[in-house]
DNA sequence: CCCCAGGCTTTGC
DNA sequence: GCAAAGCATGGG
C-alpha cells in the first residue's frame, strides 16, 4: 500500500476520505451523551490507559461524588485512591483528579464560566494541569468543555496508519493537521472521534489491516 | 502465564 | 528532544 507522506496535497483529502466511509458505515450517533461535564473530566482522566469498562466501575464507585467536585474536594486522598483502584495507576490518578478539580475551582464550579475562556488559553491551562496531557486536555475541551478540538488517541492514529496516512508523530502536529482537515465544529469533532473508536473497538486490535476502510481504500485514495 | 486497554510524568542519554 | 521506565486494574 502506498503511503501519503507528511505535507502531502492529499492527505487531508485521505483524512477526510476516511472519516466519510466510516460516517457512510456507522451513520451519525451522539457519543458520550448526556454526561454532565464534571464526570466528564474525571471520566478522560481516568480512562488514560485503561478501558471504559474500567473506568466506569471507578466512576460507580464515587457514586454521587462523581459529579460533585465539592465532595471530591473534602475526600481524603487516599479514599479518593481506593475508590478508583478499578481504573488502575490509581494512586497516580487520584492525584490528577485533585488537581482537575483544583483547576476548576477556580472557575467556583461553574461550566458556564469555563465556556467564556478562549479555546487556545483553555487548552494551556489545562496542560499546566498535572496529569494532563494532549489527549485529556482535548478530550475535556471537546466533550465537557465543548470547543471544538480534535482528540488523538491510539485509534485514530491506528485507523489512519493503516489507511495510508503517514501519521506525524507530534501529537501537536497531528491535531492541527486534522482539524486543517475538518472545519471547526465542536459536534462534528466529538462525533468523528467517537466514529474511530466505534470503529477500533469492533475490529481486532492486532489485524494489520483495517477491513473496513481498507476494503474501501481504493476507492477513496483519489476521489477528489 | 501472557498481552492488552481511549496516557502521562520522570529520568537518562 | 526523544526513548524508556514506572504506574496497576480487569478481561481475554
Amino acid at each position: 500500500m502506498s503511503r501519503l507522506s507528511a505535507h502531502s496535497p492529499n492527505q487531508r483529502t485521505l483524512i477526510r476520505s476516511v472519516f466519510a466511509v466510516l460516517e457512510s458505515h456507522y451513520g451519525y450517533f451522539d457519543w458520550w451523551p448526556d454526561t454532565p461535564p464534571y464526570q466528564t473530566m474525571l471520566g478522560t482522566i481516568l480512562v488514560q490507559n485503561t478501558n471504559w469498562r474500567n473506568a466506569d466501575k471507578a466512576l460507580n464507585n464515587l457514586g454521587k461524588s462523581a459529579n460533585n467536585p465539592h465532595l471530591i474536594e473534602l475526600l481524603p486522598l487516599d479514599e479518593l485512591a481506593q475508590k478508583i483502584r478499578p481504573s488502575g495507576y490509581f494512586n497516580q490518578k487520584a492525584i490528577k483528579l485533585k488537581a482537575l478539580t483544583e483547576w476548576f475551582k477556580v472557575y467556583q464550579y461553574d461550566i458556564k464560566q469555563v465556556r467564556e475562556i478562549e479555546l487556545s488559553t483553555l487548552r494551556k491551562e489545562l496542560l499546566a494541569i498535572k496529569g494532563v496531557g494532549g489527549e485529556t486536555a482535548d478530550a475535556i475541551l471537546v466533550y465537557a468543555i465543548g470547543k471544538p478540538s480534535f482528540v488523538i488517541d491510539a485509534y485514530v492514529r491506528r485507523i489512519f496508519e493503516r489507511n495510508g496516512l503517514e501519521a506525524p508523530k507530534n501529537y501537536e502536529t497531528f491535531r492541527l493537521l486534522v482539524e486543517q482537515a475538518i472545519p471547526a465544529d465542536t459536534k462534528r469533532y466529538a462525533f468523528y472521534h467517537g466514529l474511530m473508536v466505534e470503529h477500533g473497538q469492533q475490529f481486532c486490535n492486532k489485524c494489520a489491516l483495517c477491513p473496513l476502510v481498507s476494503s474501501c481504500f481504493p476507492n477513496i485514495l483519489f476521489y477528489p
